[in-house]
DNA sequence: GAGATTAGACAGAGAGACTGACCATCGTCA
DNA sequence: TGACGATGGTCAGTCTCTCTGTCTAATCTC
């Protein structure tokens, strides 16, 4: 089955390469105290905040392990937790104004990468990939 | 920029899922000592043996972090060391036949993965995909 | 050959992830 | 309405992974 290497791993390569950018680029910027699994959860934060097993669930941790993580998160100052209104037993995580700086730097990277992505690949083939990827999600995302 | 989830994101997700699918299925079989981290690392050896470093680089680890995973490895009997007749310094890593055993059933599990991505997706999207991630990797892959 | 480089091992430390036990709150249904 | 199972979260302990730093042996370069 000499089939080159598998789609998996051509999978992550550039999931990698992109991760490796952003984090140091946030260095770059500054936020240099933030980690690769502090940024995956961190990811996950919704704008009106997110509830610590949500964060669990789709970073695929256990509770204690995101638990771990928004604890260092909240001590860098990127994010707080604050009360649930809608369920007296959770806790919002919600991002400070210095988890939006990072955020937004983070966002800015991205876009770059993807441009360069982009021209190397050509637009339609970027458009391609981008709606190929959405509709594996389907059924390679339980949390979709 | 409200364009969704980032291509990054996307590529993950299914990489994830793969993992996870083959993961379970080497434990299925009986390969149940096997660690993901371990894996990374197995899954880069090649036919003939491949050194310590270059399993390194190409995982994009540390020297002495894939040497902690190839102890476990060799002691679970997945590979053994040998010496490496061109280079006096350097090892050979090479897998032994419990370790073909599971590279086989993994390679059973990451077709069957693919043929359902390809049902899911049609055969035509699926050979664009993979060759669309090829050609992402001439830019991502330092090793390549 | 001398010196720089490379392959690898050893030691120690820190981060990340898990299991298990626990408490408080919520939702349901008798 | 109140008992009980389910859910959100924390605390404690452990194991795995990964790193930095240091070291030896072998190779390569001049």
């Amino acid at each position: 089955m000499p089939s080159g290497p598998t789609v998996g791993l051509l999978l992550f390569l550039p999931y990698r390469a992109m991760e490796a950018r952003v984090l140091a680029a946030l260095a770059e910027a500054g936020f240099d105290d933030v980690t690769l699994a502090q940024a995956r959860v961190f990811q996950r934060i919704g704008p009106d905040g997110t509830r610590l097993t949500d964060l669990a669930e789709q970073a695929q941790v256990t509770k204690q392990t995101a638990g771990f993580l928004v604890d260092q998160l909240e001590r860098a100052g990127y994010v707080r937790r604050g009360p649930d209104p809608a369920d007296g037993r959770a806790r919002l995580v919600r991002i400070t104004s210095r988890g939006s700086a990072a955020q937004a730097a983070a966002a800015e990277v991205v876009a770059e990468v993807e441009a360069e992505w982009e021209r190397h690949l050509g637009s339609r083939r970027m458009g391609a990939l981008r709606e190929t990827l959405l509709r594996l999600r389907e059924i390679t995302d339980p949390y979709a």
